[in-house]
DNA sequence: ATTGGTGTATTATTGCACTGATACACTGTT
DNA sequence: AACAGTGTATCAGTGCAATAATACACCAAT
């Protein structure tokens, strides 16, 4: 069966669409609610709610696949694999370029450590 | 006189090496690092110390006069303009997509605000 | 066997970023 | 006047991401 994930792709920030798939994917196995044996939603499927390419979406599973964080089943679709990792080590191994790039920012602005944690604190009360 | 900012590329990450240039000039006018009157490195030597086209470096700097960071003087080089903006405004502005992006991440993870708040301590105090 | 659902290979086309080489207009200094 | 230093226009070429339309191989269920 497949799980209907709520994945979100911004055409306009520069990142290539296959690889915004990729990394979703790649957080919501490290996060634990995609388990192992579970389906990824189809090519199709995926493609048609994002208004995007099949072939796009098709790139970005063989991605995870070669990465090992799913299976190719002929027929059936892909599925997910049992992790070895730590869900802790791979949780911070996902997030630390995007924390790296945060960091250097906020310095790069001349702001302070506590001025960061209140522009956090502020965003991350924003969306509901 | 021409001012030796220390600028960074990062062939790897996906964005485009004009927009990091972009980005990274602002950053330092909002900060205060780089005051009206100020004149950035020549295109060609820019070029010269990143490995990149001196084209580039032109693209990057057209776009920051277009958005009124710079002026442009014929024959002489590339002036910072008197900002209007309130600086920390203006560094809220230029922060808030990594930010948010940061965020969204961090949520999809499923990590806590304490979580996250300890994976910047530690990034926040890696360099140097 | 047929149907409908998987993933994906293929080919062609578009758009963008970047490079490389060349050449031009402008300015300041000599 | 000559020169070296600015930015940049131009043209050609490369590489990558994405689209579009077909078509194929596979599987499950009827």
């Amino acid at each position: 069966m497949q799980k209907n994930l709520n994945l979100n792709i911004n055409p306009n920030i520069g990142t290539a669409v296959f690889k915004q798939l990729v990394d979703q994917v790649q957080r919501l196995i490290a996060r634990g609610q995609l388990l192992a044996g579970d389906q990824l939603p189809s090519t199709r499927e995926v493609a048609k709610q994002l208004t995007i390419n099949p072939m796009t979406v098709s790139k970005a599973y063989s991605q995870l696949e070669l990465e090992g964080h799913v299976e190719r089943k002929k027929g059936i679709g892909m599925i997910v694999k049992a992790s070895t990792q730590d869900p802790k080590e791979q949780q911070e191994s996902l997030l630390k370029p995007t924390l790296k790039e945060f960091v250097f920012q906020a310095k790069q602005l001349g702001l302070s450590k506590s001025e960061a944690y209140k522009l956090i604190e502020q965003s991350w009360s924003e969306d509901e």
